[in-house]
DNA sequence: TGTACATCAGTGAACGCGCGTTCACTGATGTAC
DNA sequence: TGTACATCAGTGAACGCGCGTTCACTGATGTAC
């Protein structure tokens, strides 16, 4: 039954190329004008052919929200991946390079994962929050390995009894085995990066900044000092 | 003609009603969802009578961009002056917090300003720029009375002859007369605080790490530190 | 104090629009024998 | 190789909905004399 597989793929394919559609739009209008009318009319479809591809238009929100978790997720991964392991400022140096680069060549989908919510819809946590921890994953494995080799200094002021019992809540929920303290500057680190693409991407720097990128690699170099890693 | 002040104090009071309304509906749907409808609904009147206060929808929302603006400054700008003007400090631990409670108490204000853009919704900018300006003059003029003080060290590595001719036209630009380097660093500490509260508000906290307070607070300090302020 | 007039908030009907979703259908493609 | 049948992508009409905005109107309030 070779035939029966070439509509699975076709089949495959289609969702994909809705997907692609669905981007594009949300490039123009923004998530929340997401339409799947629009999404067929631009295919050249009628709407109601999309209903053999995705039930509804939140499942569809939902295939979106997994495909933009995944692409950045993969992005940090081979960020990381192209630096030695042992030089662990320049991987995170690598990473947070990679996470604004992302974020500039897909605003849409970094506004779908990491922006205001859409309104009415609510996404399937068991379908989004896998993809989500792979992105702090990539950095605490970095701190880890550091650490291991006894290259990250742990903090002047020890995280308070309370912190720590937090993490270790958020520890045996992914079920890592990484340095406690590792899971807390990894989200130190990333608030960081995160605001400053976030204001970049969303214009809010002063006009004539529109390009900080400079800000951007003297705040890498800070938050390699905030670690305590030497370049 | 003390009647017609009454009349006319009476529609600054309907028009701050429909303000009102109007956040609270973005509360519950988002500001994609706005709907003068929806409204005048609540108000108990019919959709034609906001016509009398606003000419259409997009001057409603950029009289929501602008109150929110003007709240956020606010709050920021008390917070500072609620603590002597030597300790600089402490002020900017103050602003830091009053960024992240206004944020926590006005959650739709915050993703109206901060957010991503209303598809089909393009600010004046005349209009919406001055007020957006102001938090970040808070933090401008803290730093800069630290430096005249002589509290404020300079940056080790200095800034770079292309990113002080985009501050030296920034500062042109806003009147400014402070230190070119505070405006480097306020935009710094800007992104911090506002990385760490976009993602909390946000709920992109790993969820047993729901109450980020006290990572908020060792931010901060580490935020003393990069500015080279000594508690 | 009373009357004629102007102002203006608010109504109700109507417009055209795009949306998500359903339904019964057509027609092409693939399967079984 | 040919025929009967099943599968399934896609169509076109229709549903009910809520939206922003316009228009001619009613009725209350305030002004001028």
């Amino acid at each position: 039954m070779p035939s029966d597989r070439r509509r699975l793929r076709l089949h495959d394919t289609i969702r994909r190329e809705i997907l692609d559609t669905a981007w594009e739009q949300t490039a123009a209008n923004g998530a929340a004008a997401l339409s799947l009318r629009a999404i067929a009319r631009q295919m050249g479809l009628t709407a109601p052919a999309l209903y053999r591809y995705y039930p509804d238009r939140d499942a569809l929100v939902t295939a979106l929200i997994v495909d933009a978790f995944t692409s950045f997720g993969q992005a940090l991964l081979q960020a990381r991946e192209a630096v030695p392991q042992q030089e662990y400022a320049a991987r995170l140096v690598a990473v947070g390079r990679a996470y604004r680069e992302w974020a500039l060549a897909y605003p849409q989908r970094y506004a779908l994962i990491f922006g205001t919510p859409i309104p009415g819809y609510v996404a399937p946590t068991e379908v989004t929050l896998p993809p989500a921890a792979n992105g702090l994953r990539v950095l605490i494995e970095i701190l880890d390995d550091a650490w291991r080799a006894g290259s990250l200094p742990l903090p002047e002021n020890p995280l308070s009894a309370e912190l720590q019992a937090r993490i270790e809540d958020w520890r045996s929920q992914v079920g890592s085995t990484a340095l406690p303290y590792a899971h807390y500057l990894a989200l130190a680190i990333w608030s960081r990066v995160h605001g400053l693409a976030s204001l970049e991407l969303y214009g809010q720097f002063p006009p004539s900044l529109s390009d900080p990128g400079e800000i951007y690699e003297r705040e890498l170099s800070d938050i390699l000092r905030q670690a305590g890693l030497n370049r």
